[in-house]
DNA sequence: AGGTTAAGTGACC
DNA sequence: GTTCGGTCACTTAACCT
């Protein structure tokens, strides 16, 4: 009759309740009215006694142990508690509600069932059959046909055959959905030049100026044709307009009686515009698309799963209807409440968002300051305004899954192949991390990270593996004598020198290249590896490298901004009209040149600024990515100012699935700001990472500081400072450099990351301050390296 | 007080 | 017959200094 009545409901069940992790979830459209229980038994079936299965009631049952916590905790709670509680649940209430925006168009798009639906229409025979894409271990998604069946994303595909014997499973083709996704973007950046991709197939837009432009605008530019399929250009013949998702799926646009040549007007509205925008999806895709229209990210997102499959949902910004729409909303359908969390609000007697508004004072007692705001802003229909597509990556990772392994050679092997992948992806953003990760899971579905920090940066395969390579070697003894049986392994990079850290460098650079000091803090290295530049004459991996570059990861901008008459500190060449990032990387070259005995190549520079200056090479490949580039809106921002067009290209490998990932509750909680603005003082960030001249110096820096930074030494005379003052300190470094002792230091201190032994100096200077564990590690990595 | 580490949740398909 | 993914961000809790 309480609140506890949806846990003893649950605790009542026993079986069929332990299984909430494996049954059938249908959340998501499509899966409404199935045959549950029948759908949940063969799931069962098939899945039981599975090592699979086994681990996940072993991990229901640790959610449980949470909720009967949670509830002890709970029971502990007095009513003055509570009425305290009340209170500041109250205080926040009303801030957040004099702070309510209802001013923004927030639209979300969301292609419907997307890869399954490109796959239907480049092979019509796949129409009116279930299928999904995938594997038989796995399944990316599939048709509303399948849906009926119970088979849904996620699913394994053994399984799903079980449920539908019929299914068609067709592999993944990325490149292809790549494709579309492109073309996607390209109408919705007539919409929101600044909109936020999320996946291939999904992002935020924000229409408000879009709409009030709109309005003046005349008939003719909402006027849209239909092309039929010769003028289409795009796709095969189309009998149709669209795929069949569904045998009921509404007709997108059921005012065209389908003859050539109709057009349709599309009105000033928001609903219209979207309208607009998805018809034209579906025109130039021959692909639909759902759409959610509201004030705020957090309610685009359920609107747009509302009308789903081809359909599109309004919420108006008055705060009446928002209120009435959350009442029913089950919280479940919230972005950022997944299982665990709803089970966990289940128990305490909340499915929907009205319970949850009750219940506040409660959860605020129950859960942590971040978890009941969310939930807070949550249940009062709040969410992110703005669209901010930058931000900055935090991590980079590889992992595989692969039949039981056990022999440790192997999984060395294996364990370099990882870091060669992690490295390559690192270098391609030019990203350098302190913290390796190795990730391993048993054949029991047991899942194991283990980190180690290091104390500079790293990005080379040489590097990650000399820490991977270790981390791995714990986990093996501790088993041994019997083997490590793994079924994955992931290597991953964390804690990236962010641009913040690398800007006060680039100052000190500028600083000595141009004695008058003006300008110099927008200039973001880009830090390029070594094996990339030593490959600079080898045929096609230069060009490739070259005209790659400019990647467009947010905590990554080249400046191409042309920078005259620089004269490089090491070789004294003087160089003409290069950009920044030519200049670093030839100062790259040069160091790491002349402290392996000059090869010719490395002063080779003016060659490298004609590729950036010429043409675009023929290559195939390469002229698609410049094409899509052009179009690409993500490029928006970071446009070069300059007359050299360095192509600003997505990379054409992982695309999107490395898009970085921000649930509007990430900026509710206003972390996402405090991210995005945060700008370290100088002093506090570590030593290291300020002062460092190109990473080539890095390492060499690393040496003479001191990891926690209390006194600073400077990497050219090797003369402890007294300062603290980073300013003051890279000024010195300037000064040493500039009076050209450079020359003498680059001689005693040969650079590192070339050798077979990268960073090794630089790691052997560095352990004093660390505690004994990580010495020991240190010691390990050491070894492992010599 | 703040960084590291380990584990888990949630998201996308 | 066998078979349950890959990548990224965030939170939390425990631990360490």
């Amino acid at each position: 009759v309480d609140v506890q009545s949806g846990y003893m409901a649950s605790h009542h069940q026993g079986g069929a309740d332990l299984l909430s992790r494996i049954a059938l979830n249908d959340n998501k459209a499509g899966m409404e009215g199935l045959d549950r229980d029948k759908i949940n038994k063969i799931i069962l079936e098939t899945s039981k006694g599975s090592k699979f299965y086994e681990n996940e009631l072993k991990k229901e049952q640790q959610v449980n142990q949470r909720i009967e916590k949670m509830m002890e905790q709970k029971a502990r709670i007095t009513k003055e508690q509570l009425k305290q509680a009340q209170a500041e649940v109250d205080k926040l209430t009303c801030e957040l509600e004099r702070s309510r925006e209802l001013g923004r168009v927030i639209v979300h798009v969301d292609m419907d069932a997307f890869y399954a639906a490109v796959e239907m229409r480049d092979c019509p025979e796949l129409k009116d059959k279930p299928m999904a894409v995938g594997s038989m271990s796995m399944l990316s998604t599939s048709n509303y046909h399948a849906r009926r069946f119970g088979v849904r994303a996620a699913m394994p595909g053994f399984i799903a055959k079980k449920l539908c014997p019929n299914l068609v499973i067709v592999p993944t083709n990325f490149d292809k959905y790549r494709a579309v996704s492109a073309q996607v973007r390209e109408i919705f950046s007539e919409y929101d030049p600044h909109f936020m991709p999320m996946s291939l197939d999904e992002a935020y837009l924000d229409i408000t100026e879009h709409l009030e432009q709109r309005k003046h605008w005349p008939e003719t530019m909402r006027t849209y044709h239909i092309c039929d399929a010769k003028t289409g250009g795009r796709g095969p013949q189309r009998d149709e307009l669209s795929p069949v998702l569904f045998e009921d799926s509404p007709s997108s646009s059921p005012s065209l009686s389908g003859a050539d040549g109709k057009a349709e007007v599309f009105g000033t509205s928001a609903e219209e515009a979207v309208r607009e925008m998805r018809f034209r999806i579906e025109q130039k895709t021959s692909l639909t698309a759902s759409a959610g229209i509201a004030p705020n990210m957090m309610l685009a997102k359920v609107c747009s799963d509302k009308n789903k499959p081809n359909g599109q949902y309004r919420i108006p910004p008055e705060r009446q209807v928002v209120m009435e729409f959350m009442k029913d909303l089950p919280v479940r359908k919230v972005s950022g409440v997944g299982k665990v969390t709803e089970k966990m609000l289940a128990a305490l007697g909340i499915v929907n968002c009205d319970q949850l508004s009750q219940q506040m004072a409660l959860l605020s007692l129950l859960f942590s300051g971040t978890s009941w705001h969310n939930f807070l802003h949550i249940s009062l229909g709040l969410g992110s305004t703005c669209i901010e597509r930058d931000s900055e990556r935090k991590s980079m990772s590889t992992e595989r899954t692969f039949g039981e392994m056990s022999d440790a050679e192997e999984q060395y092997s294996l364990c370099r192949d990882l870091c060669h992948d992690l490295a390559q992806d690192l270098q391609r953003e030019g990203l350098k991390g302190k913290t390796v990760t190795l990730k391993l899971k048993n054949v029991k579905f047991e899942v194991k990270t283990r980190a180690f920090t290091l104390q500079y940066a790293v990005c080379t395969e040489e590097e990650i593996f000399a820490a991977a390579k270790d981390l791995l070697k714990v986990e093996i003894d501790s088993v041994s004598p019997q083997p490590l049986k793994l079924r994955l392994m992931g290597v991953r990079v964390s804690g990236f020198i962010s641009a913040e850290d690398k800007k006060p460098l680039q100052r000190s650079i500028m600083g000595f290249l141009q004695k008058d000091g003006s300008d110099s803090g927008s200039f973001t290295q880009y830090t390029t590896s070594a094996k990339s530049l030593s490959n600079t004459n080898s045929g096609t991996d230069t060009t490739c490298y070259v005209n790659k570059p400019a990647v467009l990861k947010p905590s990554f901008k080249i400046s191409t901004q042309v920078l005259q008459f620089l004269t490089c500190p090491v070789c004294n060449t003087e160089m003409k009209d290069v950009n920044l990032t030519a200049f670093n990387n030839h100062i790259d070259e040069c160091l790491k040149g002349s402290a392996v005995d000059n090869e010719p190549t490395h002063l080779d520079v003016p060659k490298e600024q004609k590729e950036l200056n010429s043409k675009p090479p023929a290559s195939s490949s390469e002229s698609r990515a410049l094409k899509s580039s052009s179009h690409d809106p993500s490029c928006n921002e970071e446009k070069p100012s300059t007359s050299i067009s360095v192509p600003l290209v997505e990379t054409d490998e992982d695309g999107d699935f490395k898009t970085p990932f921000f649930s509007h509750r990430t900026k509710i909680n206003g972390k996402r700001s405090v991210i995005s603005k945060k700008k370290m003082p100088v002093c506090e960030s570590s030593s290291k990472a300020s002062l460092t001249t190109t990473h080539n110096l890095e390492a060499v820096t690393e040496m003479s500081s001191d990891s926690k930074g209390s006194s600073l030494t400077c990497p050219v005379c090797s003369q402890p400072q007294s300062t603290d003052d980073l300013t003051l300190f890279n000024r010195h470094v300037d000064m040493c450099l500039n009076q050209e002792v450079l020359l003498e230091f680059r001689e005693s201190h040969p650079p590192v990351g070339h050798s077979d032994e990268p960073a090794l100096k630089s790691v052997r200077g560095q352990c004093k301050n660390k505690n004994n564990n990580q010495q020991q590690q240190q010691k390990r990595i050491i070894n492992t390296l010599v």
